[in-house]
DNA sequence: TTGAAAGCGCTAACAA
DNA sequence: TTGTTAGCGCTTTCAA
């Protein structure tokens, strides 16, 4: 049998099929300094010729950079991180590294663990959105670092890290005044998971609306549909006025959605629902369900692009430590759950 | 300023620190030979004090392993993908090993860079979801392979690699005879992208199904809600007889499911669905849809598991080249779409 | 403009 | 049981 693999080409086999030494294939592969065009092009030749490449892990080794960024975040399979992921693994293409991407399951320990192998494998940079906003460990941990970290989703503000967010609290405030300016004197936020931080900075959205507006915020946190359900009979109008959902995140628009199916209450004419976060479906449904959009792919380009600058800046010497979050605006897409567009209904 | 980042204390620190050789502190590490307990206690300290961890990539240099897998799929933000990657993710994790994940956007020139990319990066192992079945020059590549390669969701027998996909064909044929067994005569197969070949598997499931039951089979590729509607009216049975729709993958049923809404064709009583893949809000629609599942984190996890069992065969010496696909069966998850449970509506 | 040579941090012969 | 030493494939002083 033949061997199947004879052993890959090494630069110092460039070197010699070109005559040259091995400092000058390295110059060439690394397209600086003089040299001349001659040997320049007899070195691309024998590059050619071997079909050779470069072994990225004895680049990483010698110093440099390794080529892989690293990406935390709390579930791989969750569409939004997903659309994130594949919009980071975009911009790493671009600039010739891969992604490793790892999940925290919202465990801070395990958070923890994914950094520190991730920083044995030397990634030039890490993004990451974080399972806690206060995890004090991760912090100190961070701030020592010299690899640029971008946070996504969550601000990482205590390890002087910048990140790149959507404007939930904007977003979540307008769909509120929007669900105010049907006139609906009731408007109910069902939410699930507050301790996250853009569901908090939802929730401060919805209640600013609503103290502008003079009316009393109605909070529930939703576990199950059974649970928005019940939240919905407590505050339902017998007389048959319209009550006003709004949804802070996908989990719990669907839990409201389950709970008005079982009541038999009709969207909009009997609950106006409005959510935070699109989904597949949203506007194949009936009546099609008014959301607030995220950019989601914005935010992973974003995030991206942010941190390979900072891994050049740093490179040069420019070592920018604003912390400031980069905050994309969300965008109030309105179908008809709201209670907009009645007529056609 | 203090320097931020001390440099990480290397292998030779620690035998410095624990008063022996390298050779000794690379065998604690690693876990074998013989160690005097004496010394292992004192390096143990050492490693310790000095919370020392040793580089991945000196390792991987070296030899070995690099302690990456990779992962080509055509789509990162594809739920079906997503859900495999993560439970690919885990079994990684198990085995100490990174996740690189990449996407190949269906593009065989993309996802040959791609798999360049990785071996460069010294992966140890590799899971492909192909963007072709047959791409030749990739299978070339993939057949003089050191690293070993299992397919995920389509399989690689030309190159004589294992994979791990669902029975797509029994799936559809069994939907299909579900639809078959309510009395409906007519069963449309609504279909997108039928070159990709879980789609092609489960269109000869539908054929056979119809054949055995002496119909015609009668396939339609959707492009759009247009396209889906036109071959709903050029079937719809003007008398009021119900039309059956096998919808061969998700973006199919969508289509469908938009006609039928468009064109106010009740579901089931005008028109049964039944959808190959089940999709997040299947049950809260009107009506719940019946669907076959996949058990995509099965999928992902029997992948990874046979990657690792082969990467540690290979270091055995254990090399099986057994091509035929590992094969899950897929679930039906009868809901009403179809035309069960009419009672309750 | 070019090359020789010294490592990056680790593992594995080979000795002791 | 332990230590010495020679690389893995590349980049990078330093000298020519």
């Amino acid at each position: 049998m033949k061997k199947v693999s004879p052993p890959a080409p090494k630069l110092s086999d460039v070197a010699r099929l070109a005559g040259v030494g091995t400092t000058t294939v390295s110059r060439v592969l690394n397209g600086r300094m003089h040299v001349s065009e001659e040997t320049n092009r007899r070195v691309q030749q024998a590059i050619r010729d071997l079909s050779y490449s470069p072994n990225r892990i004895a680049r990483s080794l010698r110093g440099a950079t390794s080529g892989m960024i690293g990406m935390i975040v709390p579930s791989i399979s969750d569409m939004f991180f997903s659309q994130c992921a594949e919009a980071v693994e975009k911009v790493a293409r671009e600039n010739a590294s891969l992604l490793i991407v790892m999940a925290s399951h919202d465990d801070p320990s395990i958070e923890f663990e994914n950094l520190q192998l991730l920083l044995l494998h030397r990634i030039d940079g890490l993004i990451l959105a974080s399972a806690q906003t206060r995890n004090t460990k991760l912090h100190e941990e961070l701030s020592g670092l010299t690899v640029p970290v971008v946070g996504l989703d969550r601000p990482l503000r205590e390890a002087n890290i910048p990140s790149v967010i959507s404007e939930n609290r904007e977003g979540a405030k307008a769909a509120t005044e929007h669900l105010l300016a049907h006139g609906y004197s009731k408007v109910l936020c069902i939410h699930i998971k507050p301790e996250l931080y853009p569901v908090q900075e939802r929730l401060h959205g919805y209640i600013e609306a609503m103290q502008e507006a003079g009316l009393e915020p109605l909070l529930y946190k939703a576990e199950n549909a059974a649970d928005a359900q019940a939240c919905i009979l407590k505050h339902i109008d017998p007389a048959g006025g319209v009550l006003a959902v709004f949804a802070a995140n996908n989990l719990a628009a669907r839990f409201t959605w389950e709970a008005l199916r079982t009541l038999h209450l009709a969207i909009p004419s009997r609950v106006a629902m409005l959510c935070f976060d699109d989904f597949d479906l949203a506007d194949s449904l009936t009546p099609p369900m008014s959301v607030v959009q995220q950019t989601v792919d914005d935010l992973g380009r974003n995030a991206a692009e942010l941190l390979f600058r900072r891994m050049q800046g740093q490179a040069d010497g420019i070592s920018q430590t604003n912390a400031d979050p980069m905050r994309l605006p969300t965008r109030l897409v309105i179908r008809d759950s709201c209670g907009c567009h009645k007529i056609k209904t």
